[in-house]
DNA sequence: ACGAAAAAGGAAACCGGTGTCAAAACGATT
DNA sequence: AATCGTTTTGACACCGGTTTCCTTTTTCGT
C-alpha cells in the first residue's frame, strides 16, 4: 500500500483493476485472447499507477534477459560508439539496454569467454561488429546459446534475418570511377588485414572497376595494413618508394589514409599536389587532419538501429538483410594527377 | 537430471550435495556461518557441477541487479571507450557486466530519463563521466534511488567513497614550466567550456604557472572553445590574429588543438617552428596529425578500473579518493621560440 | 431455448535465487 | 546425564513475473 519508492508490482495492478495477474500480464504480453473492455480497464490502471514491468523477474521466468549484448574488437572508437549510439536510437524508450564486452579476437580462449558470458548473463540477442562479426564459430555458438544475433558485414556471410551490410564494393568501385575521371592513371591500394570481410569487399572493388577502365594494377602499387595508423604509414612507404609513380592512393579506411598522409609528408610529398588519398569510415580524423579527407561514409548509426530492431522486434525490421548505402565524401585530398607526368 | 544444454541450479546442487538450497546459497555467499566442513562438501559439488548462479534469480531476489552503467555525455570517443575498457578489466571473471547509457546534458529530460533508466533496470552502481559527473542533481539521484556511483572528475566534487580523479591543475602547470624553460613567454591557452570541472582545473594551472613565472597573460592571448575540432579552430584563429605574437599554445584537450594546427595551417604558420602546441588526452588524433601532437595522458583505463572495482568492492580499493597521476607525452609539436621576436 | 464449441479469465505452480525464523546439532558446564 | 547457550542448518515464504491447466462465460447453430 504505501508506495513511497518502490514502484507497483503486477500484483497491485490486478488488485486495483479487480481482475488476476495472469490477465495483466497478458495485457502487458499483447496477448490476442482478451477481450477490449478487459484490456482498456487494466490498462487504465496500468497508466494510473505508472506501473513498469520489472525486467528482472521477466528475465527469470522467460530465462532471458531484456539486454542487447555488443560484441566488438574493433580498433576505431568513433566506429563503436556510433554503433552504441544506432543501438540506444533502438531501445529508447522500451525496457532494453545495451551492455557491451569488448573481446580480443587473438585470444585463444574468445570464444570460451563469450560462451560463458552468454551462459551467464542470458541475453537477448547480441550485434557483432566486424571483424568477429565474420567469425562463423561465433554466429554458432550464439544459435547454439538459443541467442539471438545479427552480423554487421560487407557482403553475405549468413542467411538473411541476421545480417545488416553495406555496399563497400560499389562505393569503392565508383571511388575509384572518380579518381580515374580526374585522370588518375596510376592508383595505389592499401588494403586492409586478411580475414576481414571489408577489407576483401574493398580491395575486390578496387580492382573490379580498375579492369573495367583497362588499368594495370602491378604488384608494387599494392600495400597491406592491418587497418591502423602505423601499418598505414608503413603500407604507404612502400607504396611511394621508388618508382611506382603513383598518384592517387585509396586506402581501406581513414586510420591508414591518415597514416598515408604522414609517410606522404615525411617524403614531401604534397597532399592533393602530388597525391590525392581517398580513405573510409568518414571517421573524426578524416576531417580533422590537413587537408580534409576525401573518404566514404557509411551510415553506421542507422545500420545499428536496423540491426538492434532486428533482434527485439523481428517482425519491424523484417527478416530480409538490410543493405545500407556508402557514400563518398568529397573534401581536400583529392586533386588531378600532377601535370608533369 | 538430464542437464544437456541447460545449466545446474542451486537446486541441483543441495540435492547432490545433500543439503538444502539455503546452505548452497551460503555457501555462495561466503557467509561465514557455515562449517567448514559443510563448505568444503558444497564447493566439492559446484565444482563438479561447473554450478554458476543465475544472475537473473539474485537480481530479482536482491532487487537490485549485477549490472554496472556507464553513463556519459562525452564528445571524445576514444577516451569513452577506453573507459568501458577499465570498467571491463575490473568485471572480468566476475557475474558483473557493463551497460552504457549515452545521455544529452542538454535535454531538459536528462535527470527524468536517468531516474526512469535507474527504476528499471535496478543497476548496482553508475559510473559518472565528464562533464555529467559534475552535475550535483544525478549524485543526489543516485542516492535517493539507492544506486552506488562513482563520479570521474578533476578535482573534489564529493565525499571521498564517489570519486576518482586526475590531478590536471598540476600537470598542466609542468607544462607551462616546460613550454617558459624553452623560452617561451607569450603562451596562450584555449580553454574548455564553462561548466566542464576539468576545463577550471586546466585553467587555473595555466594561470597559477603564468604567475610564477611572472608572465602576463592578456586578454587576447585565451580563448574559450567547447572540446571540439571547429571550436579548436576558431579560438586558435582569434587567438593567433593581429599582433598576439604568440609563441606557444596550450589546449584543454587534443581535439581543439588540432583545431588549432588547422587554423595554422591555413595561415600559413609552422608547428613547432613558429608556433608550439600542446594539447591535452593523449587521444590518438594526437600520434596521428603532422607534426605529432606533445600533449598530456591520463591513465583513464586504470582510473576507470579504479571507479568500478569502488563500486563492487568496496572493501579492496578503498574508501578514500582516489587521485591518477596524468603525465607529458612530449613529441614533435613543441620546440624553441621562434629566433626573430 | 439448448447444447456445444470457442473465448476469456483465474488458481496454482514455477523460474532460481534470498530472507526470516525456528529447529537441530554441538560443545561446555554442572 | 541433563541443561544451557552457541553455532549450523533447514523449511518456508517471497521477489515479480510467466506458464499450465482448468473453470467460467460468451457466442452461435439448430
Amino acid at each position: 500500500m504505501a508506495m513511497s519508492g518502490s514502484s507497483p508490482t503486477i500484483n497491485d495492478v490486478a488488485r486495483i483493476a479487480g481482475v488476476s495477474k495472469k490477465t495483466v500480464s497478458r495485457v502487458i504480453n499483447r496477448s490476442p485472447l482478451l477481450k477490449e473492455a478487459t484490456r482498456e480497464k487494466v490498462e487504465k490502471v496500468i497508466a494510473e499507477l505508472g506501473y513498469t514491468p520489472n525486467p528482472q523477474a521477466r528475465a527469470l521466468a522467460l530465462r532471458r534477459n531484456f539486454l542487447l549484448g555488443l560484441l566488438h574488437d574493433n580498433p576505431n572508437a568513433q566506429t563503436v560508439l556510433n554503433f552504441q549510439e544506432g543501438v540506444l536510437d533502438a531501445i529508447r524508450d522500451t525496457e532494453f539496454a545495451l551492455v557491451v564486452r569488448p573481446v580480443d579476437r587473438r585470444s585463444p580462449d574468445m570464444l570460451e569467454d563469450i560462451r560463458n558470458f552468454l551462459e551467464v548473463q542470458r541475453l537477448y540477442g547480441v550485434l557483432l561488429l566486424p571483424p568477429i562479426s565474420e567469425n562463423d564459430e561465433l554466429a554458432e555458438l550464439c544459435r547454439d546459446m538459443g541467442c539471438g544475433y545479427v552480423r554487421m558485414g560487407s557482403a553475405a556471410l549468413d542467411t538473411s534475418e541476421h545480417l545488416v551490410q553495406s555496399n563497400d564494393r560499389e562505393v569503392v568501385e565508383s571511388v575509384i570511377d572518380y579518381l580515374v575521371e580526374l585522370g588518375h592513371r596510376r592508383i595505389g591500394l592499401i588494403e586492409g588485414p586478411s580475414g576481414f570481410r571489408s577489407a576483401a569487399e574493398r580491395r575486390e572493388g578496387f580492382r573490379a572497376a580498375m579492369k573495367r577502365h583497362g588499368l594495370e594494377v602491378p604488384e608494387t602499387a599494392v600495400a597491406q595494413g592491418n587497418y591502423r595508423f602505423d601499418s598505414g604509414v608503413e603500407a604507404a612507404n612502400k607504396l611511394l618508394q621508388g618508382d611506382t609513380q603513383i598518384t592517387a592512393l585509396f586506402a581501406s579506411n581513414d586510420e591508414m589514409a591518415a597514416g598515408a598522409y604522414h609517410a606522404a609528408r615525411e617524403k614531401g610529398i604534397a597532399v592533393p599536389g602530388q597525391l590525392s588519398i581517398v580513405g573510409f569510415d568518414n571517421s573524426p580524423i578524416a576531417a580533422h587532419i590537413w587537408p580534409p579527407m576525401t573518404t566514404v561514409s557509411w551510415p553506421i548509426r542507422e545500420m545499428a538501429k536496423s540491426a538492434a530492431l532486428k533482434l527485439i522486434d523481428p517482425g519491424s525490421d523484417g527478416a530480409k538483410p538490410s543493405t545500407f548505402p556508402a557514400r563518398l565524401v568529397t573534401r581536400d585530398s583529392v586533386g588531378p594527377p600532377p601535370p608533369t607526368t
